[in-house]
DNA sequence: ATCGGTACCTGCACGC
DNA sequence: TGCGTGCAGGTACCGA
């Protein structure tokens, strides 16, 4: 599910409420507890689940920020060790991290509840992660930046000047090297479509054939979709909320993503499907015209 | 380097 | 109502 956007929207929800907390507990869902047991249902995690939850107990959240698509809380360990520990969480399809008032698993899917202690005004919170289709993922680590550092740059951060040369150096076609973290970090199939519309350049284009000029647009044009898609907290197609269970309304606003055979909004052309690198691509063929290519 | 296919999972919409 | 099918925002890995 998550895109920047929406892990931007879960960052910033989630912080004024895990600041400064100390966490108390860490409670795996046990892998018997719901009847058969499945050997894979704590894939999910980088680390063992023992040593998961020993690690996790009794660190205090210093501060919580967003790299890319992963949630990295920053934590500090109170014992002796000084170093600071990350607790890095990619939310996948359907990864939910989120405030609840109940230690109790609350749904077939909540996989993780860490306690939170309280302070004067008030008790305690639990953070709940939850995630159906499992494919998120849970680590704990010394160093995220190492670790993450494969991943390309921000897009919202990356300028215009270092665009361009990046772009023109690869052969593939844009929509899957929009869709590649290793280029830029965070774009998904909602926010690459959305993006190619809006700068009017058809998913297919070789990357290495796009002009200077349109190369720009299309910086200028996943910024501007980012930031108002942040603005409107994301875009809740299914599972997506906050950390306060709030969706998101930018999937109101989508010009071309899952509108296949409705009007373009800009010139009334039906709005069309195709796959680019096995992934679903939506576009308008009048709006994003294949510029031909001069020999 | 890049691509398509597959795998990992569950839920949902759809047609019959 | 039930069942089979295809599809879904994610990434990783394989072989071509």
């Amino acid at each position: 599910m998550p895109e920047l956007p929406e892990v931007e929207t879960v960052v910033r929800s989630l912080r004024p409420l895990v600041t400064g907390r100390q966490i108390i507990g860490a409670k795996l869902r046990e892998p018997s507890a719901s009847g058969v047991p499945k050997p894979d249902s704590l894939r999910m995690l980088i680390v063992p689940a023992r040593e998961f939850c020993r690690r996790l107990q009794g660190t205090r959240i210093e501060g919580i920020e967003r790299y890319g698509k992963n949630v990295v809380f920053q934590l500090r360990q109170n014992s002796g060790n000084n170093e600071p520990l990350f607790f890095i969480v990619h939310l996948g399809m359907t990864g939910r991290l989120t405030c609840e008032r109940t230690p109790e698993f609350r749904s077939k899917h909540t996989h993780l509840i860490l306690s939170l202690d309280g302070n004067r005004d008030e008790k305690g919170r639990w953070l709940h992660y939850t995630d159906a289709r499992r494919f998120g993922r849970l680590r704990i680590s010394e160093r995220f930046r190492e670790d993450l550092s494969k991943l390309g740059p921000d897009p919202l951060e990356i300028t215009a000047e270092e665009f361009f040369p990046l772009l023109h150096s690869r052969r593939s076609m844009l929509k899957s090297l929009l869709l590649d973290q290793h280029f830029l970090r965070g774009l998904g199939n909602i926010y690459a479509d959305e993006s190619l519309f809006r700068a009017g350049i058809h998913p297919a284009t070789l990357a290495s054939r796009l002009s200077r000029k349109r190369a720009l647009r299309l910086h200028e044009a996943i910024r501007e979709t980012l930031a108002r898609a942040i603005q409107k907290g994301g875009s809740s197609i299914s599972d997506y909320v906050d950390a306060q269970g709030q969706r998101g309304f930018f999937q109101l606003d989508h010009q071309v993503y899952r509108r296949t055979g409705g009007p373009c909004f800009r010139c009334g052309s039906r709005i069309r499907k195709i796959i680019v690198s096995s992934r679903s691509t939506h576009y308008c063929p009048r709006c994003q015209r294949k510029q031909e290519v001069r020999s």
